[in-house]
DNA sequence: TCAAGTCTTGCACGGCGTTCAAGTGGTGTG
DNA sequence: CACACCACTTGAACGCCGTGCAAGACTTGA
């Protein structure tokens, strides 16, 4: 009885599922790719936190047990998401006409992936897998970053640094939808602060939120320009910068 | 719903100090205070995950709902906890000669400071009250830039980028306790990597890492530089050395 | 037809944040 | 002194979460 159908009714986008293909069978004919794709499709609507295995699994018409038997683990589940996605998503094209032009696009690359893909990729920041799921923009980031003359120790730092710099600025993009008391938000609290050493016109201004893609791209300007610069004699820098030890 | 069902700020102090006199009543003679402080060891000796109002209680010896009485929720708690932490906390003093070296160890200052208290940083990250437990090392950074020739909203659009650059780095120091399988690390991940465009002297780099703190510190100064240098004519930067003194 | 294997289920456990009605004991007031 | 009031504490419960176990249902090969 309680075998053949008991579709509950409250989800209908899975009885419509790729099942029908072949045997109708009392079993809902999942598989481990299914349930992967319905835990991406959870986690790209409505964020990490929205999936939990009973959720998914009357997503599904099933129990939770068999989203068990499917993929063994929570973690593994979001490991498999990550990865599908990443599997999912193709290397960008980099442009650019100077090396450290080019370099800062590869690294606006993941910056706009990671926008792209906000939800997944925090979830992936929160359980360690960046790396996996970006790692093909990562290899580009750092072909260009060797057309620019960094190789070994030295291109592995700058790797380091540039990507931890969007990790960062993908911290400031997420902190909008953060649930903090209104009166504990950082434009409130700046409003309250009364101190001598600083000016008001630059009190006033923290308030508003800055252009944080412009922002970054002018940073990681200037990261590149720095780490061009200690490495070789080529650095096309604009300006007056140089470095005192050669 | 800001101060409906919880001891507010105002009704606290009266309540506090009748009690700090005549204290140890019969009951458990806790304050708000004493559950705070209790919180925040919770959180400084195991991390934000291991607070838990039932393990909280425990340690008290009372009950949750006891907990609940004094601080209302657990998001509140949490920022109660930072608060307190902050107000602990005192300015730390900015060395340096020149203008960026200055607003450089001002940004260190909140490196070292969120080092120091990784597990409430973490905390405070992940609710969104960053500002709350920095804002007075952010004041000191804010002083030091408009010191350096930066106003309005130049000094902001500063300020953001050296916090960000800062919170990204704090992201990959705090990288290395995630729990990610070892065959998902990301130095697993780069030594499969075979790519014609890299270089394997580079690859077999991406596996060791870095020191972040250096790195950082490399990375403001290439960044104050930068800022510095798009703001006015005097950004003389140059006797800001970053030989790597290896 | 029957055994083995592949799914799927119901039920349960422990832990989490949170709420609610019911106390318990000091304290000021009549 | 008695009594109401208020600050504080408790036990029990609700609904959520991840997870494991034994058993059932169906498919498949012999």
């Amino acid at each position: 009885m309680s075998t053949t159908s008991t579709r509950s009714s409250s989800t209908d986008s899975a009885a419509t599922r790729s099942r029908a293909e072949r045997s109708r069978t009392v079993h809902a004919g999942l598989t481990a790719h299914d349930v992967v794709d319905a835990a991406l499709a959870i986690v790209e609507r409505d964020g990490g936190r929205a999936l939990t295995m009973r959720g998914l699994a009357s997503e599904l018409g099933v129990t939770t047990t068999t989203i068990y038997w499917h993929v063994g683990n929570r973690d593994e589940l979001v490991i498999a998401l990550i990865e599908a996605l990443a599997a999912r998503l193709g290397t960008a094209e980099v442009v650019g006409e100077t090396p450290a032009e080019r370099v800062t696009d590869a690294a606006m690359n993941i910056w706009r992936n990671a926008l792209a893909h906000r939800n997944v990729t925090a979830l992936a920041g929160q359980v360690g897998a960046t790396t996996l799921l970006e790692l093909p923009l990562e290899i580009s980031l750092l072909a260009e970053l060797e057309s620019a003359g960094l190789r070994g120790a030295r291109a592995r730092d700058a790797m380091r640094a540039i990507l931890l710099c969007i990790a960062g600025f993908l911290v400031g993009a997420w902190r909008s939808d953060e649930t903090v008391p209104e009166d504990l938000t950082p434009a409130a609290l700046w409003a309250g602060v009364d101190d001598e050493r600083v000016s008001a016109e630059s009190l006033a201004a923290m308030g508003e939120p800055a252009d944080l893609e412009a922002l970054l791209a002018a940073t990681l300007g200037a990261v590149v320009v720095g780490l061009l610069a200690t490495a070789s004699t080529k650095a096309t820098a604009s300006t007056k910068r140089e470095s005192p030890d050669e």
